[in-house]
RNA sequence: GGAGGGAUAGCGAAGUGGUCAAACGCGGCAGACUGUAAAUCUGUUCCUUCGGGUUCUAUGGUUCAAAUCCAUAUCCCUCCA
């Protein structure tokens, strides 16, 4: 069961700290969330994942539904059995593949129309299914399912979206009977103040054990999605987490945080990994480019990865080029790492009260002196 | 010794008189990626002062026009002796 506590409020900002306990293990808040739409973070065995001290990972419910099912996956005695993960697993509710898979769905009050991707067999997603297929997964954070909404929308259909998704979220939540399951509500609205303010109040009145922030990082510009996350946070209480689901950038990881975000969720460290992407302190960086061919030292001196520990850019860099999978694993390993190792740095900033300070000097850091 | 087939950009390979600086693939160079239909996708890849210039093994020829037709040479492959 995972239980949240808030520690603090950092003094100049709306940045949090906090604990979550789970099973005898505590992790603390900020914490950046690794992705497993599988049932594996792409590349990484759990004994990895652990290596580079992430917490909570993520899985998918539309994914495990289609393959290998709720019910085999139920059968092998849950989703940590299955893939042999003790940690604490989120699963989001397959909300985003109605907005993802957005050319072969059909909204209707009952729930989503969809062929799915693997066979086009025509399936239909409903807010109950959604839990049932969690709770049959056996995830330790369940998500309402919504609609993610795309940008830009208009108010109007923002307006009824949301609608429908706070009536979605009440009929998962009246299902729900999942044991040492806690569930979340997602807070949509666009980049609509009131629209956010009216979610966000509803799903607080239905009273869930965590609030996620959806309809970001949908091709939003960074001042929209500042806005977005504020017009959220700003109306949830402040003893439940708050989870802003698929941001990663981690630019858009430190302005949110010091917006009051708790949790956040991103496949870029994987995907940019299996792209030949590194992510450091001074920016991210190309391994596919020319430049670090004969570059014989470590992605980042300071990182304290496997991959960085006892490995060249050079080197990693043939193994990209060569499209051997190792490389993608060492990359990605670095690459959550970076981002885990971001989430202690923004907590140390908390403890100290000095999280604007660290804002600007990551800034300076990450894109050079002349950044904006 | 005889008979046939071939040589096209870094590589492989289309093209067999004009619409060809030459399809496509690989390789190279760069870019994108945000609750993963993504180990994917996009751009670019002879030279250029952006006007143009020089290409399809080499040389010569036919033609208004040649990667494409003809002759010779060089190299490669297959089959028969």
């Amino acid at each position: 069961m995972v239980e949240f506590k808030l520690l603090k409020t950092e003094k100049n900002t709306k940045a949090r700290l906090g604990k979550i306990t789970y099973n005898g293990q505590e992790y603390e808040t900020p914490m950046f969330m690794p992705v497993g739409t599988q049932a594996t973070v792409k590349t990484l065995s759990p004994e990895e994942i652990k290596e580079v001290k992430a917490g909570i990972i993520l899985a998918n419910t539309y994914h495990l539904w289609l393959r290998p099912g709720d019910e085999v996956v139920k059968l092998a005695g849950g989703l940590h059995k299955f893939m042999n993960y003790d940690g604490p697993i989120l699963t989001d509710s397959g909300g985003f593949q109605v907005f993802s898979l957005a050319k072969r769905k059909d909204i209707t009050e009952e729930g989503v129309h969809f062929k799915n991707h693997i066979n086009g067999d025509k399936l239909l997603l409903t807010p109950e299914k959604s839990i049932k297929i969690q709770e049959n997964l056996g995830s330790d954070i369940v998500m309402s399912f919504d609609e993610c909404i795309g940008y830009p929308a208009s108010y109007d259909y923002v307006k009824q979206s949301v609608e429908r998704t706070l009536r979605w979220a009440k009929r998962g939540k009246d299902v729900f009977t999942g044991q040492n399951q806690i569930l979340f509500g997602i807070v949509q609205g666009g980049e609509y103040e009131d629209l956010r303010k009216f979610c966000a109040e509803e799903l607080v009145k239905m009273n869930f054990d965590g609030y996620s922030i959806g309809g970001t990082s949908v091709g939003e510009d960074k001042k929209t999605q500042y806005k977005m996350v504020e017009y959220s946070t700003k109306y949830l209480p402040e003893d439940k987490i708050r989870y802003l689901m698929g941001v990663g950038d981690p630019i858009d990881i430190v302005e949110n945080v010091i917006r009051g975000v708790d949790i956040f969720d991103c496949v870029s460290p994987t995907r940019l990994a299996r792209h030949g992407h590194a992510l450091t302190k001074y920016g991210k960086i190309n391994l596919k480019n020319a430049k670090y061919k004969t570059d014989f030292t470590p992605i980042s001196a300071e990182c304290d990865c496997y991959a960085c520990k006892n490995y060249t850019k050079a080197y990693i860099k043939h193994l990209i080029n060569a499209e051997e999978t190792f490389g993608a694993r060492l990359l990605s390993i670095h690459n959550i790492r970076y981002l885990v190792h971001l989430m202690e740095e923004l907590r140390e900033a908390i403890k100290n009260d000095r999280i604007l300070e660290y804002k600007d000097q990551f800034i300076k850091d990450y894109y050079g002196e002349d950044y904006k």
